[in-house]
DNA sequence: GCGGATCGTTGGTCGCACCAACAAGACCGG
DNA sequence: CCGGTCTTGTTGGTGCGACCAACGATCCGC
């Protein structure tokens, strides 16, 4: 496509789907996919919370929330507890497993940065990141006005 | 995720997500999708080509060409002639429907890069379409060597 | 003429993002 | 205390993009 080449959400696409195959290989190698990292990360960084406050955390729909939570339990990743105090809510908790699952998965996670930015010096790399920070900030703080 | 806010993976896919959605509402309200795109603008760059043909310029699968040609002729954009010089191919030409749904398609296009790189300065936006050209051209490069 | 490659087509799979609806429960104003 | 409104988990379905396997038909080199 040499149309596109200049194009900026071309190149975006582009390396998004670079990015995301690498990723998605890597996962799926650890028998996991892009939701069960934001999930575990969600949940190692904030401790236990209910569903909702994971869908809110990690921008992902209550429904699939469910989805990926279930294959996690299956997977002795993380356990539902029903919250005593609002008995709506189920309490996420990551066990032991979880929590190594996701060491790994960080692993995986940074190599794939440094293949997807190898071109790339480290100046242009902070670069690369401080610019895209600043469209993503844009788009995402116009959201929800 | 503010573990994932300077990982360079992440902020592509986010950007990736923000640019594809405000491109696939404008592409929507014009009655097409990306695929739709890529391919009015590979015929209009390189003239009538095959299916074959047009799935390599664009990247897209074979199977996935038919049905948005399919879509495509549904809506009198193209023209599937078969090729009388090889009769396993059909011959795609555009339409002059298909060439005014391109500009109009093209214009969309051009707005959403400005709403994308809104924060950017031209300079930024050059900068930025450097650094992504180089990581793209890299693994694209390395992908079918 | 035969074997291997190519072409269009059919019919699936997967990941991600999103939406509508519903019952159960919480919560608030009157 | 009761009714309305909101939240929560869950089910089920949509759309797009990328991909893969298999098929008959056709072409091409040997």
């Amino acid at each position: 496509m040499t149309t596109l080449r200049h194009v900026p959400s071309w190149l975006i696409g582009q390396a998004s789907m670079h990015s995301h195959r690498l990723l998605a290989e890597g996962f799926a190698t650890a028998g996991a996919r892009g939701y069960h990292y934001r999930l575990l990360a969600a949940l190692a960084a904030a401790g236990p919370a209910s569903q909702a406050t994971l869908g809110r955390a990690t921008g992902i729909d209550r429904s699939d929330v469910v989805a990926a939570l279930n294959e996690m339990t299956a997977q002795r990743l993380i356990e539902r507890t029903p919250d005593p105090d609002d008995r709506r809510r189920n309490i996420v908790t990551l066990t032991p497993a979880g929590e190594r699952h996701l060491a790994t998965l960080e692993t995986v996670l940074a190599g794939i940065q440094d293949e997807i930015c190898a071109p790339l010096s480290a100046a242009e790399r902070d670069q690369l990141v401080h610019l895209l920070t600043r469209i993503v900030d844009h788009h995402t703080g116009e959201r929800t006005p």
